[in-house]
DNA sequence: GGGCGGCTCCCCCGCACGGGGGAGACGGTC
DNA sequence: GACCGTCTCCCCCGTGCGGGGGAGCCGCCC
């Protein structure tokens, strides 16, 4: 029983992006999107999510009014997840005492969002991703914003692992990793294996998806 | 005695794609790789190959050059088969005026590379496949380049073809393509096989590669 | 000094994957 | 009618992949 989830986003490009992510996801099923928060309250009685997607800033209704109507209309209402990007986190804490589950960066991870998703389902609400604390803590450091910005869009591999990530994105095998990396093919493997887990794919395509997705590699 | 052939190409992916589908064959022998112009030649009088796999756009020579240079400093220089993605085929009538002997798409069919390759190898210079002749016929009917375009990078996959191909591409398993399909996981295998051998690629993973280079499948 | 994370390498193990065949049913085309 | 391509399903078989452990070495930091 996969995980319903409804897409909420003025922006055609970011529902797009978000149900790219999300249905790459066995266990995630994507039933629906708006483009308003206006939308939101018929959509979630007749779909009958577990999870909504909701951004902050929408032409009509935006996410802050459109998450508090959901939860004072609808019966057992979906967890709610608001999307943002970060320019406005006013609007997502407004969004949180309004009753939202926990928020999630639009430049985080596919693995980071999938993560967030499967979270706030699982009943965890107030999502606190890791990126999320960095940012924090980059904040508290007076960091450039951009500079922080930076830090998340790209996933936390090491070095090394960054670089077999490239290799595999490049369709090359474990074994021709190791002899291009010069090492053995069980420390491939161990890379391999570290960034499976750290970006929530289930195989080396999934990764490689992952890298695309992200922007990590991008088509010629 | 088997048709010796030199790869250069910028791109491992390329290489290792033409390697696999050309040692398929037991009459075509890679005698070696390289992956810029500027190496061809020393590799050429060393190796002594009887066809140049050259792709176009290379770093520090590009393939136009290479060829002239080749056919210019080399005693009985090899046929030359220029490999283009046509993005730019001015370059390729740049490389073949140089004295290129013919050419190939990447996104060619493994047998159209193959008897491209003992083609040009059996002295039948400037090679003009299937698929360039349709490019042909579709700019002499003045349709518009885009929709040629579309014919040449996508290789000739079937509508279920590319069913699958699209759910590879969201990291699927074979198993969750079947269920998805409503079919067998045996047709599905049989699906899989067939879209590697038609794209040339060793793996799904190549095959989800070669889906994002070629647009067929695009990041968020 | 001790702890910790990154990189390296090793074991066992199950399984999905992909290659190699083949075959029946259907719908077009000649 | 015969032919061919597509889609469907089946067999066998080897192996690369990925999970689960562990371990040694190095450099950094407290």
């Amino acid at each position: 029983m996969p995980i319903k989830i409804l897409l909420v986003d003025d922006e055609p490009l970011v529902r797009a992006g978000l149900r790219a992510v999300l249905e790459a996801q066995p266990d995630i099923e994507v039933v629906g999107e708006a483009a308003d928060g206006a939308a939101v309250v018929p959509l979630v009685r007749s779909l009958r999510p577990d999870v909504v997607a909701m951004d902050v800033r929408m032409p009509l209704m935006d996410g802050i009014e459109a998450t508090s109507a959901v939860l004072r209309t609808v019966d057992s209402p979906p967890k709610i997840l608001v999307v943002t990007t970060f320019e406005n986190d006013e609007y997502v804490y407004g969004a949180l005492r309004a009753g939202a589950d926990g928020f999630l960066l639009k430049r985080a991870r596919p693995a980071e969002i999938v993560h967030a998703v499967r979270l706030v389902a699982e009943g965890d609400s107030l999502l606190f991703p890791a990126a999320v604390r960095d940012l924090a803590a980059a904040y508290g450091q007076d960091r450039p914003a951009n500079e922080a910005r930076e830090a998340l869009t790209r996933a936390a591999l090491t070095d090394r692992e960054e670089d077999v990530l490239r290799l595999m994105a490049r369709g090359l095998s474990n074994a021709e990793i190791a002899s291009r990396l010069i090492v053995g093919t069980e420390t491939v493997k161990s890379h391999v294996s570290a960034i499976l887990a750290k970006l929530g794919a289930r195989d080396r395509t999934q990764a490689v998806i992952a890298a695309y997705e992200s922007g990590f590699v991008s088509p010629a």
